[in-house]
Order: C-alpha cells, then structure tokens, then sequence
DNA sequence: AGCACGCCGACT
DNA sequence: GTCGGCGTGCTC
C-alpha cells in the first residue's frame, strides 16, 4: 500500500505547491486549510489540486516527505476561488502563492473569534459606591444583559469599573451568543419606485441573475441617475434565489453614502470588507462568507478574494476608478480580475460608472459588454453645466486661485444660503518649496519628488515614501534665513485664500491625510452634508459618492493638472475626476453650477466637459488609442528594473531588453527612467512591452523571463501586465 | 516570507 | 582574535 500524498500551495513567494503525507484517517480535498512543516516552523497552507497529468516536475522520495501536522477547522476555500488564483498567477506572472497569500491575509485566525462575555444584575449594590459605579448600575438596572465593553462605553465608565462589580458579586457574567457578522438584508424591505429606464435595467440584470451565467453589464449612467437603486435589485434577486453577492466599491471606507442608501433598501448594513475592519470582525465574515450565512459584501478590492459559498452577483461601482489597480506586490486590476471570478464563478458581473474606462467603453460598443444606459437624472435635480473660466484670459492676480469670476459665483451662491466646493487635487500647503536668495529646491532625500509643505503639521512631507522634516528655519543649501517661499497651491493654501476672500464662511479642508483617521473624515463629510460648512476644500476624496444636498456651486480651481504631459491616460482621469466632482452639486432641490478654471479650455476634454458631449470626448480618446494601437487596441505590460544604485539598475534593464525573444509584432520600448526615477532610494529604469490585441502577453513575458539575465543583488524585476500609465 | 549559512569590516 | 552586517539559497 502506497503512502498517501496531497500537493498543498504555501503562502510564500513560490509557484509549485509543496507535497506532504497524509497521516492516517486524515481526509483532505483541494481547498482545505492545512498546517504544514516547513523547515524548522509550521505554516498554514492550502491543500491544492493535482494537474490532471499527475507527474509533474522531477518525483519527489516519498520517504523524505514530511507529514501534514493538522487539517484545520476552517471552511475550505471554493473551488472557483483556487482557479482564480492559479488564472491570476498566471496572468500577473506573480508566484501562485503570493496570491493564495491574498486569499489567506485575512486573519491569522479565520475562526469564529473567542466568546462574548456580557454582564448582568446579580446582587446587591455593593458596599463602596462611586460616581462611576452608580452609572453602570443604573444602566443595568433594567435587568438585561449587555457586552461587558458594550456596557462600559455606554456608562462612560472604563471596563475595570465593570471587572470590580464583578468581583463583588454585584454584576454576574454570561456568556453571550456569537453576534453574527451581518444581519442578513431584506429584500423586500423598502422596494423602490422605479424610473421607466431603471426599471428595464433592473429587469434585465435580475433576469441575469436568475439565469444563472456569466455575462458582462455596464451599467452606464450620469451621476444620481439611480446607478445604485437599479443594481440593488439585481442584489435583491440573488437574495431571494438564496444567493450571494459581492458589491466592490472604491475606498468603501469613507463612503457612509452608500450604507445609508443600502441601510434603507434592505433594512439592514451589508458586511463591511475593508482594512478599517477589525481582524476578528473579518474573521468572522470571512466564515459566514463561507458557510453562505452572509448575503452581501460590500468591500474594497481585497473583498475579491473571498471564499464565497455560492457567489451569484458581481457589482463593480465606479468601475473606472484607478484605485481598484494595485501597484506593488501582485500588481492586478480588481475590476478585471472581478470579471475574471464572475465567469469562474457563472455569475453575471455589473460595472457600474457615470464615465467608464476606456476599456469598457470600448467593450461596450464591441458588444461584448451588454449596456444599459440610464440616461435621465433621477429625481428631478440636474447636472450641473460646467462653464470654463480661461485662466490666459482672465485668471486672478499672481500669488492667487481663485479667478475673480468664480470668486463672484462663490460670494452669489454664499449670499443665496447655499454650500460651495473648490476642488483642487493637491495635499498640503504647497507642492514645491524653494529659497528665494540661492533657487534651491526641497527634494526628499529617497525618492525623485519634491517635498509637499503642510502647514497645519509644520512639516516637510514626501508623498511617496512618507519622509517628514520639519520646515527649517533657513535654506539647507545657502543657509539663508527666512528665504523658503512656498511655490504653488494646495488644499490647505487655497482654504487660506477662502478664508480672505470670504471671512465670514465656514470653510473646511477635506483630504487623506486629515488627521483622526476615519472616524474624523466621517464626521467632517457629516458635517458638511448637513449644511454646517460653507465653503469645502478638498482633493479627490470629495469626489467619491458622497451626498452633499446643500452644494450648489463646484469649482474645480486646475483642471489641467497632469494633463499636456504626455501621459494618454490623463485625458481620461481628468474627464472622469472632474465629472465625478461636478456630479456632487446639484444633488438636493437647487439646480447646481460648475467651473473650470483651465488654461487650455479647447483641449476635448474641456470641451467634452462644457458641452457634455461625452460621446464626443470617447470617440476622440479611442481614435488616438486605436491609431497609437494603445489598449485596449494593444496589449502592455511595464517591467520595473530598481536597484539602490542607479547603474545597476540601468545596466540590468538594458541587459534584460537585449535578452527579450524577438517575436513579430512585439516591441519592447526602453529602457528609461521610470516617472519616479528614485522611490525609496530605490533607482528604477522601466520597459516598456507592446504586443497586439490577441496576443498572449503573460506566455511571452514568461518565456522571456526563463531566459533573461540573472537577477542577482539587490536588483528586483517588478512585472505589471496591463499597467495604468503607459507613456 | 523567514531563517540559516557564509563571507568581509570595526570592536570589547 | 570575535561580533555582526546582509547577500544567497532553501524550505515538500
């Protein structure tokens, strides 16, 4: 009788799964979660399945094998959520078990979580009463029972106070059943009324949904059009079909919008999924994910790689968003990535965006992708028109952001009672800080960026790498005193300029790196939302589906950030940054108004965003992609060669790119500098891969690497197929 | 990812 | 003479 073996992934940066014994009377299947030796330490891994083949790589001696210490409580990962790791590895070209590592992050501990204690009224009051006794006992007094924490935070008391009761006798202890990780959501609980075209949408996804197959919709439509009531109903349906589903949502953290509107669809929150989720809290999701109890997710792009019992709905929102590309580590595209599970899974996917990607747009009009358009804007309340203000021609006085047009239309809307919004796209004080007397530039010391000035913090800070530096009192390079002049605007520099111009408003900055976290930026947009701001601030975050319904006028003060340099993206990011802003007026009763201060108001995207022809503004970026035979007319991947010296790194990718097998049709372009020519001390040189739309672009690079110089020191070779800046 | 092994600089 | 820096390689 021949020893038993199972092939189990590791979550480590290898590609081939390790093999192990079977102890006796130990029944293992792919996806089970094992405890393995290796090396001199035991590690969780997951039980893999075997090619078909069988015999694959050169035969292991079965004698030296060592054995699986423990198959694990843990509900075993679905077998769709094992081929999307191996579909990833292969596509991304990162080790299978880098991604497995994705699927396993979430917790250490995936169980259910020790128990819950509560406390109760057992006894007599004790003999020593305190101020703070007094108030959790008169909390408890009506007898029932409450977590210990729970009952603490109430009585404002701190939870020693609760421990010491317990002591005495006074409070007894109980143990409480598991609070389950959701609530499961109503379906029926507040049925919405319909417009006549979110009705047809909605029609067509639930039908989707019951069908049961894989299938792709863009759910297309302008900003509070009802994009979210209509996807709701496909969520709905695969409720009631007993089915879960997934809505991924951008930075899902701060967007207390979209719970509330779920809230009030389905009675209760959907599970949350994001890293502001404590560890046990996603523990437990994450095993009534498994076992079917939890119906909806909402969560970040992690979410994806949950191991769904019975997945039968995908929803993308604002699927053009780039926050759902990650860069470092396994580099993937989460919208892309989605659609790949729903297939794996046979369920049908939504993306849902008022200015979908390039590359959906394109999908859409080749039919692969099925629209539905909505194209009225719900409720009555309107987009807001967006008026271009010509910076050339009448831009405000030098030092200054707010040209003197826009500077009326904010004092209008202020004296009509309404709320107003500068966008502006950069943190901090100042992007650039220089001497007056000698021109030297603050630079961080590790990365090829300058150092962003925020004042509030009185500091120096490098937005890539983190570096802070306090603001010094003279030039580090001349020593000069008092000659560092900031140079440019920011957020915190143009709420200085609001506070001039309109001393009585209420102004608030909203961005990232505001302090106290998420708490902080929820009560900030709370704040806001009820009208107790005049005038907001903010960069990209208050782009990002918040509710303001007082917000009358939106003023984006550079629109032209990022664009003219080169990068075919930015005309895209633009269009859909600047949209998504306008979008945030105009959402109440009051008809909403935009500006945008450009100094290139002919550019298309201006004019795509001035005349809302946004057809117009798609048929001139996938013409300029099609003739440049950029994606998703061609394929792409980026190779980052980084190295401490920048030599090393350069010679590296220069040897890399003379090793690239000649295949027609393939270019490797470069090497270069990377835009961030230094990040983290790091040197990066970059090349650039095209290859036509068919080919199979991870087989090549794949081949390549077999072939390619070493890599050796401390070089490293990042691969990013499908990468987001491609100039 | 860890962890050990191994080969070259500054120290009680 | 050793302590320790981290580059290299291995883990079924």
């Amino acid at each position: 009788m021949s020893a038993r073996t199972v092939d189990v992934l590791l979550p480590l940066g290898l590609d081939t799964p390790y093999s192990y014994l079977v102890p006796e009377g130990m029944t293992l299947s792919p996806g089970d979660l094992v405890h393995v030796p290796l090396g001199a330490r035991g590690m969780i891994g997951c039980v893999w399945p075997r090619p078909p083949g069988g015999g694959s790589g050169k035969a292991l001696d079965v004698a030296k094998l060592k054995a699986v210490k423990a198959k694990l409580d843990y509900v075993p990962l679905p077998p769709d959520l094992l081929k999307l790791v191996d579909w990833m590895a292969d596509y991304t070209l990162a080790p299978r078990g880098m991604v497995l590592r994705m699927a396993l992050r979430h917790g250490e501990s995936p169980g259910a979580g020790r128990e819950r204690v509560g406390v109760r009224v057992s006894g007599p009051a004790p003999a020593r009463m305190t101020a703070a006794r007094a108030r959790l006992l008169d909390l408890l007094a009506d007898g029932f029972v409450r977590g210990k924490s729970e009952a603490a935070r109430e009585a404002g008391v701190s939870p020693s106070v609760v421990d010491g009761l317990v002591d005495e006798g006074a409070l007894e202890t109980v143990v409480l059943p598991p609070e389950p990780a959701a609530y499961p959501p109503d379906p029926t609980f507040a049925t919405p009324t319909l417009s006549e075209p979110q009705a047809k949408a909605a029609q067509a996804l639930s039908g989707a949904v019951d069908a049961k197959g894989f299938g792709v919709f863009l759910l297309d439509g302008v900003t509070g059009s009802g994009k979210t009531e209509v996807y709701f109903e496909a969520v709905a349906q695969a409720i009631r079909d007993g089915r879960q589903a997934l809505i991924l949502l951008p930075e899902i953290a701060l967007t207390q919008a979209f719970l509330d509107r779920f809230t009030t669809r389905f009675g209760v929150k959907p599970a949350e999924w994001h890293s502001g989720v404590s560890t046990r809290r996603r523990g437990r999701i994450l095993n009534e994910v498994a076992s079917g109890q939890v119906k909806v997710v909402a969560g970040a792009r992690s979410a994806l790689f949950l191991p769904f019992r019975d997945l039968g709905l995908i929803i993308v929102d604002e699927e053009h968003d780039p926050a759902y590309k990650q860069e470092d580590g396994v580099a993937y595209h989460a919208r892309d990535m989605a659609v790949v599970r729903a297939r794996l899974a046979s369920a049908p996917i939504v993306l849902a965006s008022a200015t979908p990607s390039i590359e959906t747009e394109v999908n859409a009009r080749r039919g692969r992708y099925h629209r539905l358009a909505l194209p009225v804007r719900f409720g009555g309340a309107k987009v807001p028109g967006l008026l271009p203000i010509d910076l050339r021609k009448e831009g405000p006085p030098k030092g200054r952001w707010i040209a003197p047009r826009l500077e009326a239309e904010i004092t209008d809307t202020l004296e009509a009672g309404g709320q107003a919004l500068l966008f502006l796209n950069r943190r901090g004080y100042a992007p650039l800080t220089l001497c007056h007397s000698c021109g030297h530039r603050m630079r961080c010391p590790s990365c090829t960026a300058w150092l962003v000035e925020h004042r509030f913090r009185r500091r120096l800070t490098c937005h890539h790498c983190g570096y802070q530096a306090p603001v010094p009192e003279a030039c580090p390079a001349c020593g000069a005193k008092d000659s560092l002049i900031p140079v440019g605007p920011g957020v915190e520099r143009l709420q200085e300029e609001v506070q001039a111009l309109f001393p009585a408003a209420r102004s608030l900055v909203l961005s990232s790196d505001l302090a106290g976290g998420v708490e902080r930026m929820r009560a900030e947009l709370d704040a806001v939302a009820k009208g107790e701001v005049d005038v907001v601030v903010g960069t990209q975050l208050v782009a990002k589906g918040h509710n303001f319904p007082g917000l009358a006028l939106v003023g984006v003060v550079d629109a032209d950030v990022g664009l003219g340099q080169g990068d075919p993206r930015a005309a895209e990011r633009t269009f859909q940054l600047v949209h998504q802003v306008a979008g945030r007026a105009g959402r109440g009763k009051t008809e909403g108004r935009g500006f945008i201060q450009t100094h290139m108001p002919e550019h298309p995207v201006m004019r795509a965003l001035v005349t809302g022809d946004r057809d117009a503004f798609y048929d001139t970026e996938i013409a300029a992609r099609e003739e440049a035979q950029l994606p998703p007319f061609g394929r792409m991947a980026s190779l980052i060669v980084s190295a401490s010296e920048g030599h090393v790194a350069e010679g590296h990718a220069r040897r890399l790119a003379a090793s690239a097998p000649m295949v027609a049709g393939v270019r490797i372009l470069g090497p270069a500098e990377a835009p961030l020519a230094i990040l983290r001390g790091r040197h990066r040189w970059r090349l650039l891969v095209r290859a036509p739309r068919a080919f199979d672009l991870s087989r090549y690079l794949r081949d390549w690497r077999a072939t390619a110089p070493k890599v050796t020191g401390n070089i490293r070779v990042a691969i990013d197929v499908d990468p987001q800046s491609f100039f």
